[in-house]
DNA sequence: GTCTATAAATGGATAGAC
DNA sequence: GTCTATCCATTTATAGAC
């Protein structure tokens, strides 16, 4: 009975791998079942058969990017000191953030939010959230070691993100700069952290 | 024949009105030509004598909201000390940013950029490139003055702009949180304009 | 479980009366 | 110019053979 699940399992993972390359795409919208049947090499029977409805394959799509969005956001380095941890982070971050995939997801969720108002909730705390409070557990240990001044470590992470990733990420969100290169991203990190110890930096009274 | 004329643009001003109104309240693809007739109080047909396709009707929707944005961000403050102007500027962008038809049009945007790539581009360039070229200038200035340590403008605008403006905005753009009262608005942008001071005011040797 | 065929509704777009 | 009525393609979703 078990081996029966998980290759029911394996095949909805699968119709769910394939939606969602439609979806990132072409969008919720431009997105039709017989397309989805159509590349996934099966029928809109089988469709229906794992899932009720479009709204609902939409929402496993959504619930799916979460889960691994949330396991990618787990890793954050350690070592170095306090301009390299602090680059290292947010270069982590702003590479994931405008990924192919998940610029896509981002502009899904975005655009569809007002038909599906609680997924985009739900993306947000899997995602943007989780990123946030990794980069305020960091900077709240760079004050308690001394090499950042005493302040409110969440108002200073948000800061730093808003600093660091804001830019780049906007305008890839509106396709308006093309994928930036390594040395791009390096350069715009480094003027942000630049700010940021100018502003954060221990007190040299 | 002039009057006629303007009755005429009256007419399709008016429908451009309607179907913005549908299309920021269900997006692109959920809104259908005849939704927009039945709002509008007339017929399809009437439509397309004035548009000849729904994506032409939408073209004409970003089109006309890119000129009414344009307008709206020539005003600048021009008095107070560096901080209260930092402030006034930051809180009229913020404020315009966050307002339900501005976040509107930008989940379409970015929502429909695939299939409307121009239309990403144009919009950038009538909203947010604007606003950042302001903010340069007018930090420029404040540099010239010797309030502000001297640096690229162009540099610092952006950061300020994401200092500033990014944390709520992006947050609104996700509908994690609800319209921000003036307080709120008021703090966050005091919390900006603090680090942005830390960072770009006066060196003092 | 998966397919083919089809139902039932709705979409964009057009023709023709007035 | 504006309406009613309609065409035709496409959509979601289902029924029934295998």
């Amino acid at each position: 009975m078990a081996a029966r699940d998980a290759a029911r399992e394996d095949r909805r993972e699968g119709i769910i791998d394939v939606a969602r390359a439609c979806f990132l795409a072409e969008g919720y919208g431009a997105t039709s079942m017989s397309t989805i049947a159509a590349r996934l090499g099966g029928s809109k029977g089988t469709l229906y058969n794992y899932f009720r409805s479009k709204e609902e394959l939409f929402e496993a799509v959504v619930r799916c990017s979460c889960v691994q969005l949330r396991m990618r956001l787990e890793a954050h380095p350690e070592a170095g000191d306090v301009r390299k941890r602090l680059e290292g982070v947010a270069e982590a971050f702003l590479r994931h953030l405008i990924s192919p995939e998940a610029l896509g997801i981002q502009r899904l969720v975005i655009g569809e939010g007002e038909r599906f108002p609680e997924l985009a909730r739900l993306f947000y705390e899997a995602g943007p959230r989780i990123g946030l409070a990794h980069m305020a557990e960091m900077i709240s240990g760079l004050m308690d070691q001394g090499v950042l001044r005493k302040a409110d470590p969440t108002v200073a992470a948000s800061q730093f993100r808003d600093l660091a990733l804001s830019g780049v990420h906007y305008l890839r969100l509106w396709r308006v700069i093309e994928d930036p290169s390594p040395e791009e991203i390096a350069a715009r990190v480094g003027a942000a952290v630049d700010t940021f110890l100018r502003a954060y930096g221990p007190e040299q009274p």
